[in-house]
DNA sequence: ATACGACTTTGAGGCCACTCAATGACGTCC
DNA sequence: GGACGTCATTGAGTGGCCTCAAAGTCGTAT
C-alpha cells in the first residue's frame, strides 16, 4: 500500500555502471581501476527484512556497501536489550569499526529487502596497497564517521526530544538528496521504536513529538511517510552550527 | 600539595628510548623503522594548562601524540557553551577526526602541563607509504576510536547518572593501568564540571554521586584524588557486558 | 598570612521524559 | 475478508536529574 522507493534492481551491477558509485567506494578510483575494485567485491542475494548481515561476535572479514535498502547496526546492552547504533543507506559503508578487534563489535541487520556489495578486507586491503587515494578514501570514511559520531554524542548529552527528532529529520533528509531522492518527502525505513531506541528516548516520546510537530505544521507523516512542511524552522530546532543550518536548508 | 605524578621528563626523547613507544605509534614500526618515525616528529615546548594544540577550524596538518599531561578536545554547542569531545592521555592519539575534512573539528586544550609529539600528517602518510603495518595500524585506531565513542553513545543513551560515573572511573582507571600508573589510586586531570560536561550530567549532579559513593565506600576522593575501594561493585554499576567487566576487575 | 576567585558541595523545588496502561490503526497471513 | 499480532497513539502519574541559590573549600597570587 504505501509507496515503494526503491525500485528493485538487478542483483548484479558493476560498479561502473551503478548509479551510486559516485558516493561510495570506487569515488577513490579512476574508470579504468574501478573493475579491479569490481573484480573482488560479492554481491548476494537480497536480504530479506529481518534478516542478518552478521552477529556481533563474527570474525571480521569483509566491509559492504549498502546498494538498495537500509540497514540497522546495533548492540546488546547487559540488560540484553538492543541499542541501535547506526542506520546505512545506499552507498554507504559499514563495517569498518571492526577493523582492530577482528570480530564484529555491533550486529547488522536488514530493515527491509536490501542489496549489499561485500568487500573482503584483505583484498581490499592488498588492492589499497596500490592505491593509495583508495586507502585515504578510506581512511576518511572513518574519519567522517568519527565526527558523526561525536555529532550523535552532542544529541544525545545536550539536545532535548524535539531537538532530537529534528535533527534526525533532517540528517536523514539531507542524506536522501545526497542520492537524488527528495528531500522533502521520503519513506522512513525504521519504526518508532528503532528511532526513539537510536534516539535515547521512549517510544511514546517519539509518538508525541510528531504528533506535536504535525499540529505544528512542521511536518505531514502518515505512518512511516514524512513530509517536511517546514525545513527553516525545523533546521532551527535542530539546532547545529549556523553554517551547518544553511547548508541543510539549502538543500532540504 | 597533591602529589604531581607525571615527574617531569626532559622534552626531547627519541621514540626509541621513549617509555611510551610501546603503547603509541610505534609499536607499529620495527626498531630501525622507529628512527624514521623519529626524524618527522615535531617535539615543542610544553603547553601550560589552559593552552590551546589547535583550535576548532583550524587545518588540519598534523596528529598529536601526548606525552605527559592530558589534554581535552571539546566543540562549541550552538549557544555557545563548550561540550567536551574526549580527554587524552599520555601515549594517546588526537586530531584523526580533521582528516577529512582539512580543518580540526574540535579544538584541544591542555588540562594541566602537557608535553605533546606533533605527527605532521603529509609526512605520516608518505612514511606509511613504505611500512603497511604503519598505516593499519593508524586504520586501527580510528577503528577502536569509533568503538569507543559508540560505547559513549549508549553511555549517554541508556545509562543513569551512577552508572555513567562508575564507567568513567572505571575506564579511566584501566587506562592508568596501562599506562603503568596505578589503577587503585590516581588524580584526575579534569575538574567536576569537565567531567559533568563530558558525561551529560549537571556539576551538581556529579558532585552528589561522588558523595554517594564514597558513604557506600566504593571510592575515596578527596577533591582531584581519587581511591577505587570496591572495584568489582563500581564494575558492576558501569555494567559493561560480562567479559569487559572481568577484564577491567582483574585489571583495576 | 591574607584575600580573592574558582571550584565543590548541599538543599529545595520544578520540569521533562519515562513508565505503565489502554485504545486505536495498520499490515499480514490464512 | 476477517482475525491476529505488531506498531502507533494518547493519557495519567511518577521520578531522576536539572536549575537556582547559598554556603563551604581549595588554590593561588599578592
Amino acid at each position: 500500500m504505501t509507496s515503494k522507493p526503491n525500485v528493485r534492481q538487478p542483483s548484479h551491477v558493476a560498479c561502473r555502471d551503478c548509479s551510486l558509485s559516485s558516493l561510495c567506494l570506487p569515488l577513490a578510483l579512476s574508470l579504468q581501476d574501478i573493475d579491479q575494485l569490481d573484480r573482488i567485491i560479492k554481491r548476494g542475494r537480497p536480504l530479506k527484512k529481518g534478516e542478518h548481515l552478521f552477529l556481533e561476535g563474527d570474525p571480521f572479514t569483509s566491509v559492504f556497501a549498502v546498494r538498495s535498502g537500509a540497514i540497522k547496526t546495533y548492540t546488546a546492552t547487559n540488560e540484553g536489550e538492543e541499542q541501535i547504533t547506526s542506520f546505512y543507506l545506499p552507498s554507504e559503508i559499514l563495517g569498518l569499526s571492526g577493523m582492530d578487534t577482528d570480530v564484529y563489535p555491533v550486529s547488522a541487520q536488514a530493515m527491509e529487502t536490501t542489496m549489499i556489495c561485500e568487500i573482503p578486507f584483505d583484498q581490499l586491503e592488498t588492492l589499497s596497497d596500490h592505491f593509495p587515494e583508495l586507502r585515504r578514501h578510506m581512511m576518511r570514511l572513518m574519519s567522517k564517521k568519527i565526527r558523526e559520531d561525536q555529532q550523535m554524542m552532542m544529541l544525545l548529552s545536550k539536545k532535548n526530544a524535539d531537538e532530537r527528532i529534528a535533527t534526525f529529520l533532517i540528517n536523514l533528509a539531507s542524506r536522501f538528496r545526497r542520492r537524488g531522492f527528495s528531500s522533502q518527502s521520503f519513506r522512513l525505513s525504521m519504526s518508532r521504536n528503532e528511532m526513539g531506541n537510536y534516539l535515547g528516548l521512549a517510544v511514546e516520546t517519539v509518538s508525541r513529538v510528531f504528533t506535536r510537530f504535525q499540529k505544528n505544521g512542521l511536518i505531514y507523516a502518515v505512518g512511516k511517510e514524512i513530509e517536511i512542511r517546514d525545513p527553516v524552522q525545523l533546521c532551527s530546532l535542530a539546532g547545529g552550527k549556523a553554517v551547518d543550518i544553511e547548508q541543510i536548508i539549502s538543500s532540504v
